[in-house]
DNA sequence: TATATACATGTGCTCGAAAACAAAAATTAC
DNA sequence: GTAATTTTTGTTTTCGAGCACATGTATATA
C-alpha cells in the first residue's frame, strides 16, 4: 500500500516550497520556467493526484445555483426530478453547492417572467432549467447568454449553440419512439396494424411528441418487409371517458387488424380505462412513465411495456453536472440521454427501488 | 441561504468548548449528564449535520479492503466488476479506502487457499468476495466469521446468517428467468413451445442456473391458460460447432412448434452461430450479458432480447457499500439486486454508455 | 552605487472535525 | 482539611490544499 503523494512531497523532492508547487498546479504564473518544468516532472513522476477532500475544504466557497422548474405541487411529475435534485444536494452540500428553487404555476407567464428576473439579477453561478415552454425558455436562455450565466438543461432538449449552454440531461424522444415500435413489432404478426396515439392538447406544438411519432414511424419504414400499417391519431381530452370510449371503439371498428397501440405520453392508463376486457387482451399496449395508474395496469398485465427514463435521475444528474463543472472544473458531456428502460411487471421493482438508492458519492 | 452549522457554533450556543461537543457527538463519555443534554438540545435545535469533508480529512485513517475475485485476465467477465471496483476507488480514495486485489486462476484450489490465507492474516477491515465456488466460498466465509472479518458478497448469492455478513450485491437469478419467460411469451402464440437451454458444464451444481430455469418454468405454470410447452435441455460443449448444430437440428425437428429459446448463460451467441437464416428468423431468442459476440447478433436482429445486470455496477456498489459501512457508519441493505435491464438494439447504446458514466459521488 | 520595480519564492493562516493533551473541577481517601 | 484520584472541561495540533502576504532576488533606471 503506497503512501499518498501530497503537495509537500512534491515540493521537497523538487527542492521548492509548497507555495511554488501550488502556483504551478493552478497555473497562477510567477514561476521561473526551469522551476516549473522541474515541478511538473516531479508531479508526473510521483503521479500526483490532488486530495479532493482537502481541496474542497480549503476552497470554502459557496456556489449559488438556481433551479427553474414547474411547480411540483401542481404537476406531480416534477416531484421526481426535484427529488433527484435534493438527493444530489445531500451529496454536494459540503462542497458548497447551494440551490434556490424557482417554481412557476402552469401557464402563468407573469410569474414565470418574475422568476427569470430574480434569477438573472440574483448573482447565480449556474442555473438548472427545465425549458418546458419553448418560446419563453429561449428568451430566458438568451438573457442568460447576455450576462454569461451558465445554464444546464434537463428533461426537454432545446437546440442551443451558446457558450453559456453547458449540457442537457434527459430523454431521447426520437429513440423512445423507435423502441416502442420494436417492442410492439415483437408481439404482432406480419400485416397487422399499429396505432400511435397522442393523448394531449396542442400536440403539434410539442416537439418531443412529434419526435416520438417520427421514431415510431421510421422503425416500420425501415422494417417494411413486416408490412405493418401505421395509424396516427390524437385525442385531446381523454378525461371525458364516454366520448373517449366512443372514439376508441370507432377506431377499433375502422381498423379490425389493429393489434398494438403506442401512447406517446404518460396517459396510457386512460386508454386502458376505456378498453373492454376482450379488447385489452387482443391489443398490445406500450406507453411511458411509472406513475401509479400505469403501474396498476402493468401489474394486471393489461399494459405490456412501460418505457421509463428515470426522472429522479434527471434532477440528480443535472446537479451533478453542475458540481463537476463548477467544483471539479471538468468538461461535461453536452448531451446526456438517460437509458430507455423497458419496464414490465417482472422487473418493475428494481426500477422503483433504484430511485431510493441514489445515495452515491462525491 | 442559511449558514452551515459547525461544531463551534453549537459549542458557543451551549456555553461549552468544542471538545465537549465532540465528546457528545462521538459518545466518548466524560460529559456531565446535564451538559450532554444541553448540547444535544442545541444540536437538535440548530439541525447540526457534520461536514463530512472536514470529518474525512481529520479522520486521516486508511481502511484496508481485500477483493477476492477470479482472475479477470482468464475470465473476461470479471474485467467489468473489477472495472467498477476501480471506479469506486477513484471516488473513495481520498476517504482512505484502499483495495488489494486477490485473483485466483480458474479451478486452482491451492492458489485459492493461498489467497484466503493472505486475506485472513492480512489485517483487513473488510473483504469483498465473489463466491463463485460454492464449497470453497463457504469455508472461507466461516473463517472470516471466526476472526470477525466483515465480508460483502457480489455477483453470486450465498445464504449466510453470520454477523460478519454485511450485504450482497448482484443478480436475482430466479426473477431473471421469470422475465425471460415473459419476454418470450409476448412474442409467441397460444400453444407454442419454448426451450430453456443451459450451455454450461456441471449445470446441476450451478444453483443460479437452476434458479433461472425455475423462474422460467414458474412463469408458464402461472400462465397456464397460454398453454405453452416447456422443453428443458442442456448441452455441455457448444464450442464443438458441428456436433452442437446436429444437436440443435435434432431438437428443432423433435419440436416443430418450438418458437422461443432461453439460454441461461452468456453463450446465446453460440446457439445463433449454429442456426440457419431460416431457423433464426422463426425462433425468438433471449439470453444474458452484453458481450461483443452477443451484441453483434443483437444488432443484426438475430437475438431479440439480452437481459443485463450491470456487471460494472456490481463492483462499484460492492465498494460503495463497504464505504458506507466503514466510513459513514451507516446500515447497508443486506440484499441489493441490480435492475434486470431489457436490452434491445434500440436502447443498447444507453447501457453501454452508462458504464462510462459511473463517476458519481461521495 | 543607490533605488525603484518586476518577478520569483517562501511562510503562515484558513477551512471543520478529530483526537491527543492539558487544565480545572469534583470526588474520594486519609 | 489536605493530598490523591477521578471525572469533566478546555486547548492545541493535525489532516492537505488554497491563498494572502512576506520575503528574496534579479533587472532596470537614475
Amino acid at each position: 500500500m503506497k503512501k499518498r503523494i501530497r503537495i509537500i512531497d512534491i515540493a521537497e523532492k523538487a527542492g521548492v516550497s509548497k507555495g511554488t508547487v501550488d502556483r504551478v498546479i493552478h497555473k497562477r504564473g510567477h514561476v521561473a520556467p526551469a522551476v516549473k518544468k522541474r515541478v511538473l516532472a516531479v508531479m508526473e513522476e510521483l503521479d500526483y493526484r490532488p486530495n479532493v477532500i482537502a481541496s474542497a475544504l480549503a476552497y470554502n466557497r459557496v456556489w449559488k445555483i438556481a433551479a427553474l422548474l414547474p411547480n411540483p405541487d401542481e404537476d406531480p411529475f416534477w416531484r421526481q426530478p426535484k427529488n433527484g435534485i435534493q438527493k444530489a444536494l445531500n451529496s454536494t452540500r459540503d462542497y458548497g453547492i447551494n440551490v434556490d428553487f424557482f417554481h412557476f404555476p402552469d401557464a402563468d407567464t407573469k410569474a414565470y417572467a418574475n422568476c427569470c428576473d430574480q434569477i438573472l439579477t440574483g448573482n447565480y453561478d449556474a442555473v438548472l432549467v427545465a425549458p418546458v415552454y419553448y418560446n419563453e425558455a429561449h428568451k430566458f436562455l438568451n438573457e442568460c447568454e447576455e450576462i454569461s450565466l451558465k445554464y444546464f438543461l434537463i428533461n426537454t432538449y432545446l437546440k442551443r449553440e451558446d457558450a453559456s449552454f453547458q449540457c442537457y440531461v434527459g430523454q431521447d424522444s426520437y429513440q423512445s419512439g423507435v423502441l416502442a415500435a420494436k417492442l410492439l413489432d415483437f408481439g404482432i404478426e406480419h400485416g397487422d396494424a399499429v396505432m400511435v396515439l397522442h393523448l394531449e392538447k396542442g400536440v403539434y406544438n410539442s416537439k418531443h411528441l412529434l419526435e416520438k411519432e417520427q421514431g415510431f414511424q421510421n422503425y416500420f419504414i425501415e422494417h417494411s418487409n413486416r408490412n405493418i400499417q401505421i395509424i396516427k391519431t390524437s385525442y385531446e381530452n381523454p378525461t371525458d371517458t364516454n366520448a373517449f370510449r366512443k372514439f376508441i371503439n370507432y377506431q377499433l371498428k375502422s381498423y379490425p387488424n389493429l393489434k398494438g397501440i403506442f401512447v406517446t405520453t404518460s396517459r396510457l392508463y386512460q386508454l386502458v380505462d376505456v378498453l373492454s376486457e376482450g379488447q385489452a387482451e387482443k391489443i398490445k399496449l406500450v406507453g411511458f412513465d411509472l406513475i401509479p395508474a400505469n403501474l396498476d395496469y402493468l401489474r394486471a398485465e393489461k399494459i405490456n411495456f412501460l418505457i421509463n427514463q428515470n426522472p429522479v435521475k434527471q434532477g440528480y444528474l443535472g446537479i451533478l453536472n453542475i458540481f463537476e463543472h463548477l467544483v471539479r472544473k471538468k468538461e461535461v458531456t453536452p448531451i446526456q440521454h438517460l437509458p430507455l428502460d423497458v419496464v414490465m411487471q417482472e422487473n418493475l421493482k428494481y426500477y422503483l427501488e433504484a430511485d431510493e438508492k441514489i445515495h452515491l458519492m462525491i
